[in-house]
DNA sequence: CTGAAAGCGCTAACAT
DNA sequence: ATGTTAGCGCTTTCAG
């Protein structure tokens, strides 16, 4: 109830008749302290209750110890397997987290930079918004040295290279659109949000490169780019409605839009898949519940988070020379109802 | 790329032929340095690109600014909401924040609160644990004086007063049995995390008042306890179909429960909501997307976060004595397919 | 209205 | 293997 005098070195050093340093020393189990010295540092530590003042600690090295996050959303299943990956890094690595978010903005995503900033991060964990158009925002960030691990969102800075964890967009999306093209699609409609951000991008390139090896002829009118959000279903249907020759499938580039996409086709009369065959992105717990349940594409957030943050971890924690690398993940399509045309050619799985 | 020294308080008293405590007053607007030279020093602050060292300050005042955090999930729309709730206020009054996860586990909340108290915390937001027993994982926080408030997931201290952010769980319990009642429902099950959880031992007690009310006798045997997650509904309803009366009701006290259990009764061929009528709660986006649309409880977790936070920094900011106080906050029944099976009696509604 | 000086708690040369 | 000393950058009495 009342707020005590903290327990500080001094007190512990008093005690045990040795001087701040040693107690320090022994706190860190530094190596040229007698064992002896630091169990009994650490025993009476332990006996008066003592906390570490990060603040001093800080201040005095200069680190925070702490690692920042900025991803775009909080409230997704895959992020949020994300973050845990990083989690269980972080922490058992003794450092701190900071986690942000920024809801799919730029001008967040240079708030958030700079509140991490004013914190001292010690590096930084980023996937970009979607809207974000340049890395000028990170430049307080990359003048002061502070190392970045870009997952899933990134992009390439002119001059600071820095380590990536990635999945092969262009393979998967390659991959989505070859599975629609082998279910009897010809008219693919591509819907991503901006095409600055490099997944939706990618995914794009899949898309076309799959049109081009099946012969499809490309019409540009079936590349529709929105907001991927729970609202953007309905405007993209009724595009999809006003043309002249209606679609037969439909890449979205998460499930998000892809479940809103198919919610809304539903309410038009439109039967999914066979109208209308539907492919998501990123197999969140939703596109099982669908009706009908959602073809995705599947890759591992848990381990994302985990190397990127093991990737961050040793450049932190080594010497220089600072190596800078590129880890791409595997994705898999998961075939269920929603694109589901030909029974036997491909039976739909569960197994993730 | 290179890490320069950083400009400091002195630097910018020597070039302006000022003290280093005038410039820390002045970059604080304290209320006895002239107009004028406040203003020649937030100039020159800026010029230079002076960072605020907030290690030194915290050392300083014993105060770290921030603000700490748990709630069971992140990766929830609600609970996200109240997230940004909460950062709405406390950026707006210049805190920072700390997140973090508890993933209703009672022993990961407890190291949750050993980080937060380790990071010096100034005050803490909290929804605690499905399986929390007690509070004595917060004796540290208390004893040293730090602020809690409470919001959904509450628990009374023995000794430490604490504001709370709540909902009325009793009568929003009742609402939910009452309305399957009126439907038609005479065996109705109610499904709960642990009970030792105030939201769902108070929708418990809701739903008796109701059963009460309408004359409808109580079976033990319909109360079910399971996690609420999308694993337990096949046991759920695996331990629904072995009653030799099948229930004709449910009322499932989160909606991640009530999806996972309408997938699986779906499964076993039985039909919703003519067999049985389910009600959720906390109106998700997936209640809207399920096939029948979900029956829910809607309560407004923006809102919670916010008053939460505002509550909290009311505390840190204004002097002693610290009032207490307890908000409760309006909820609302969103009635859909799910629950529906006399549609004369009340039309479906999707105004939330 | 401004300055001088002390000290928050810790770590790291530099001694011994 | 341990002690001495200085200082990280800031705020805050106390003094003018």
């Amino acid at each position: 109830m009342t707020e005590k005098k903290e327990v500080t070195i001094y007190d512990i050093a008093k005690k045990l008749n040795l001087s701040a340093s040693t107690v320090s020393r022994g706190l860190n189990g530094h190596s040229d302290i007698r064992k002896e010295t630091i169990r009994k540092i650490n025993l009476t530590a332990q006996a008066m209750g003592y906390q570490q003042n990060t603040f001093a600690r800080n201040l005095r090295k200069n680190r925070s110890n702490t690692i920042g996050v900025i991803l775009p959303r909080l409230d997704s299943n895959f992020q949020s397997s994300v973050i845990a990956g990083i989690e269980s890094q972080v922490s058992k690595n003794g450092f701190n987290l900071i986690i942000s978010q920024s809801r799919e903005s730029m001008a967040k995503e240079k708030e958030n930079i700079k509140t991490l900033f004013n914190s001292r991060i010690d590096g930084l964990l980023i996937s970009l918004s979607s809207d974000t158009s340049n890395l000028d925002h990170l430049s307080t960030i990359f003048r002061k040295g502070i190392p970045v691990v870009f997952f899933d969102r990134i992009k390439d800075h002119p001059t600071c290279k820095c380590s990536k964890v990635i999945i092969d967009n262009v393979r998967a999306g390659f991959d989505a659109t070859e599975h629609l093209i082998e279910q009897g699609c010809s008219r693919i409609v591509y819907v991503s949000d901006n095409r600055l951000c490099n997944v939706y991008s990618e995914r794009l390139k899949g898309y076309m490169n799959a049109l081009e090896q099946y012969k499809i002829s490309y019409d540009p009118e079936l590349i529709i780019e929105d907001k991927l959000n729970e609202e953007s279903g309905k405007r993209t249907v009724s595009r999809l409605l006003k043309m002249k020759n209606l679609p037969d499938g439909i890449f979205a580039a998460n499930d998000t839009s892809a479940v809103a996409i198919i919610c809304q086709l539903k309410n038009e009369g439109i039967r999914v898949p066979e109208d209308i065959a539907v492919v998501g992105f990123n197999n969140v717990y939703i596109s099982r519940v669908i009706e009908p349940s959602l073809t995705t594409i599947h890759y591992p957030g848990m381990e994302m988070g985990e190397i990127a943050a093991a990737t961050l971890i040793e450049l932190l924690t080594t010497e220089e020379p600072k190596i800078t690398k590129t880890v791409v993940l595997d994705h898999k399509l998961i075939v269920r109802k929603s694109s589901l045309r030909k029974e036997s050619l491909s039976a739909p799985h569960e197994d993730i």
